[in-house]
DNA sequence: TTCAGTGCAAAACTTTTGCAGTTAT
DNA sequence: ATAACTGCAAAAGTTTTGCACTGAA
């Protein structure tokens, strides 16, 4: 695929120079599951490169942010996802409260609330990668049968 | 006044002994300013009891919102804040990404989506104590004129 | 050659936890 | 008397930073 290449265009456009370190990371959050945490990037992205540092995924992944290849998310529980920026496809997050899973919320069903916002208050709001907590379909029939079960680790809202 | 005692009364029927630290903690909770950091309701407690600990404010803190007096969310830039619950005034937040300030939202504006997020996806958002990240009518006037200016100093949304 | 980018180690920050001593009931 | 509560110190977890070195341009 000419995939690594159009990569490669993308961060120089932006400014950057071409390293292994970049093209690996950028390829982790391009191909690998969606809203992935620092970590989460870090673990794949040093199997390909054994010596990488998790500064330097921090790092890149605020550069790329910046240079808007990149979104940075919340997860309200104590951590960043980042996912390849997408403009065709906008959206918002909802996250489980009990199992962690993030789903997509397409960004035009806020249009109306932000709208609502600014003309109301003058608040301009940006519900772009908002993550809204909640329970995920699974967890709201799990707990309709038992009682509670498991929480997560840190954080709560 | 007499809430003292009915701030006793509300720790006592929660099941909590009363302690200088918690009547203090809460105190300053439903008095001070909305929506405190735990650093914030820390600094202002201490004045008043100068060997309080912050773990205690912590723990204290967590306690009162599992028992239902206080309220917590997250923030988004890094920490919980803390208000009085006051069920007359359920609401979400909007805080700024630029000044740090925090507006209330009345979560009446907020069924609507709630309601489209279940019936369409069958999640169940929780819309209450939800912070949404923006511009304050104030920044945005700021950064209209000038170009940008300072940031806050960890997470981001 | 030169400065952006990296690895490393240490710090910054918020929040949590173990434990021993204190105190409200 | 006896749990519950507190202070203290230390840890956990995520993210940032200083610095000297490396390598892309």
């Amino acid at each position: 695929m000419a995939c690594g290449t159009q990569m490669n265009g993308a961060l120089r456009q932006a400014g950057f120079r071409i390293t292994p370190q970049r093209q690996v990371i950028l390829e982790v959050v391009a191909h690998g599951s969606d809203h992935q945490s620092a970590q989460q990037v870090y673990s794949a992205a040093r199997r390909r490169l054994p010596g990488l540092n998790l500064a330097t995924v921090y790092r890149t992944l605020d550069s790329l942010n910046r240079a808007g290849l990149v979104d940075r998310m919340d997860d309200t529980h104590g951590s960043l996802r980042f996912s390849l920026r997408d403009p065709e496809n906008q959206h918002a997050h909802l996250v489980c409260r009990q199992c962690g899973a993030t789903f997509e919320l397409p960004v035009t069903w806020l249009t109306r609330l932000a709208q609502d916002i600014r003309r109301r208050t003058g608040f301009e709001a940006d519900l772009r990668h908002q993550a809204f907590g909640g329970l995920c379909p699974a967890c709201v029939r799990t707990q309709a049968r038992r009682g509670s079960k498991r929480a997560p680790r840190r954080k709560e809202a």
